[in-house]
Parts: C-alpha cells; structure tokens; sequence
DNA sequence: AGCATTAATTATCTTTTGTTAATTTTTCGG
DNA sequence: CCGAAAAATTAACAAAAGATAATTAATGCT
C-alpha cells in the first residue's frame, strides 16, 4: 500500500508527525487523477473533499451569464484544494475547479478527516499550520490588493511565482490581479517599452 | 477573578468549551484598555500577542513614505486582533494598529496560549474554528476585490457592515477598498444620484 | 459656543482601466 | 506540418480612477 518514496514524501508534508499519525490519514485517503481540462468540483457542488495537490495545476473561476469568466485562485503541487464554499461556508459552491494541467490529488472525505484532526494532538497542530498558513497567503493577497497598483501586483506575481506565470495563460493572471485581459496586455507593454531605456 | 457575566460571555465565545478549558486560557490573559486615538501595535514591534476585542475598534494601517496611510484592515468587538507580520510572518511588524475608538481587550501572550492550544484537544478544535473564521474573512475580501467593482465593494461594505461603516471616518473605508477618498466621494455621489430618479 | 483641525466634497487635469472589435500570434490536435 | 481554435495584442473610444488643490462641511476641544 505504502512505498518507501510515499512515506517519505508524506513525512516530508507533515513534519513533526510519526508513522501512527501519517497512517490513521493516508488510510482514509485516495488518489484522484484528472486530465488537463477536466472540472474537478462543478457549480453547485457540495463536495466536501479535501485535496492535496501532489502533481498539476487547479484554477477556481467564477461563470459570468456573459461566458466571461473571473480566475479566484490557482493552486498547484504542495498545495490544498477545496470548495471553499462547501467547507467553510457549507454551501453549494459557487465557483468551478478546473486542473489546468494533468494532476494528481490525494483526497480525502473532509467529515473523515475532521474527527482525527480534532482528536489527534500532534494532527491538530498540524492541522492549524495549514490553515494559518493558507491564511497568511491569503491575507498576503488582500494586503496587494490594498497597497499596490494592477502593475505592481503583476510585478510581484512574476518575481515571486516565475514558474507559475510561465503555466497559465495571461488572461486567468489578469483576473486574478483583479484586471481584464486587455489592461494586463498593456501594463505588459509598458514594462517592457520601459525597461529599454 | 471572574464574575458571573465574565463567564458566561466566556462560555459564550469559546463554544464547547467547559470552565476548567477556559479557565486556563483566562488565567493568562489580561485586559487592556486603550483610548481612542492609542497605537496598539507599533511600525516594528515584535508584539506576540492575541487580542480579542471586548468593546471597541482597531484600525491595521501602512505608512507611506509621503505620509498618506493605506488601510488594511479593520476588527471590532468580538473579532481578534494581533499583529499578522509578529505571528504568522515571524517579523517585525510593517503596519500600525491604532485604536479609533475607547478600546478594550483581553490579550494573551501568544507564546503561553499556544502550548495550551496543541495540547488540548477541545482548545485545538476551537482554534481551527477561529483560524478557519479568519480565513473565510480574508478569502471573501478577496473574492470581492476579484469579482466586484470599487462601487459594488462600497455597496457590499455598507450592505454587511452598516455600523461599522458609519463608525469608521470614509477615507479609512476607501483605501481598505483599495481605492482613494476622493474616488469614494465620486463613488458616494453616483450612488445617491442615480438614487434619486 | 466658538474656533481650529480634520474630513469630505468638488474641480481640473492626467492616467489608467473597461469595453468592444479587429488583427496578429500562439497553441494544439489530427 | 498544417489549419482551426484559442490567446494575446492592438486600436478606438468611453468611463472610472489617481493626483493635486481649492472649497465646504463636520468634528472636536477648551
């Protein structure tokens, strides 16, 4: 079931657990693959489902009644996914998860997890490192939105996530900086006409 | 120590919660009382503590070097409030926390809570609880600035959050829009304008 | 209550963004 | 490797936002 390269990533992902309590997870949980362009969790979904991204890229967009869609939030290898909406606010969800790329998950049923994440102490650290790190890089996000202009946000994009950049199209980073397509194409041409002279 | 309104308001907050837990978490804790207009948390100060406001309201803002400020966040009574650059990012802090009202906390020192947290299975669960709170908070803001306009973030602010709105001075609420006051102002007229017929 | 300070609005002008549509470039499947 | 589809760029114009400064309104203090 477990080889010697699973369980080393996995005390890898969770540091300061034992075998015990990678067991009591991994034995819960399963692995899910999709393919570029498959929908992961559909508008109105109540899939209450915890992903560990190990492999791929997941974008999560709002459908406009115009076809228009608006990119929330890209999630990529290392990384959790879920219905925020399911989880947290225990709705339907309003948004679509897309894997961008071929990826690969391991999931589990969050009304499993849950119970060994509240019961298990070491799980429960563990369980509040993520969510406070999940946190910081969403409080990090507002505070872009707060302090800095759609060129300066986009600028920080590229320097600090060179390689994400380089595996999504332009215009899901331009949502996701909270600009259209046609406005990032043009702050594009303005660094790059200014770094000429 | 406690009186019986103490605790049950603390029975109140930290639901599921039995007095034995939360006596140990108020055992640690103090009040401090801050008046309108105090700075809670200084540009730089490695502050590890957690408040939660009994009565009151904190503004988080950044300082420009011209000496405009860009607020980022706002908390009042019953939300928490610490510095995220000292807890999360392990750092001095690059934002300012300053009191607009007579304010009260009750503050603990987040170094002593945290053992305390991990170690009890009940205190870790009402952790996540609160971690998972903040985060829905911050995704929703991020929601808003990729899905809404200035005008319609305005109009969700004072829809949600009437009281806060008319609490807090309009050229606060603007940049925590991430706008200017005098594009809120614009924004103020349109609305009531258009209002009107 | 009166005065000084601060906040909000308004005005003017510049810059940026949104919108729509056309055009060019890139990507990808057969 | 070719052609269709998608993505990115460009253009043209309207709308909104930023910057700065002046004016008006509101607030707070003694």
């Amino acid at each position: 079931m477990l080889d010697a390269e699973e369980i080393s990533f996995y005390l890898s992902v969770f540091k300061g657990l034992d075998l015990k309590d990678i067991y009591d997870i991994v034995k819960i949980a399963h692995v899910k693959k999709l393919a570029a362009g498959d929908v992961y969790i559909e508008q109105g979904a109540t899939h209450q489902k915890l992903g560990y991204i190990r492999k791929g890229l997941i974008r999560a967009y709002h459908l406009k009644e115009n076809g228009d869609d608006l990119t929330l939030l890209l999630q990529w290898e290392g990384k959790f996914i879920a219905s925020h909406d399911a989880i947290i606010h225990l709705r339907p969800s309003r948004f679509i998860y897309q894997a961008l790329e071929d990826t690969v998950l391991m999931e589990v049923d969050y009304g499993k997890v849950e119970p060994l994440l509240n019961n298990n102490p070491r799980l429960s650290s563990t369980q509040a490192t993520f969510l406070r790190s999940m946190l910081a890089e969403s409080m990090d996000r507002v505070e872009a939105f707060v302090l800095l202009s759609p060129e300066e946000r986009y600028l920080q994009l590229v320097s600090e996530k060179p390689n994400i950049v380089n595996r999504v199209p332009d215009k899901y980073l331009a949502t996701l900086l909270g600009i259209t397509p046609v406005s990032l194409s043009r702050i594009r041409k303005r660094i790059s006409s200014q770094g000429k002279h």
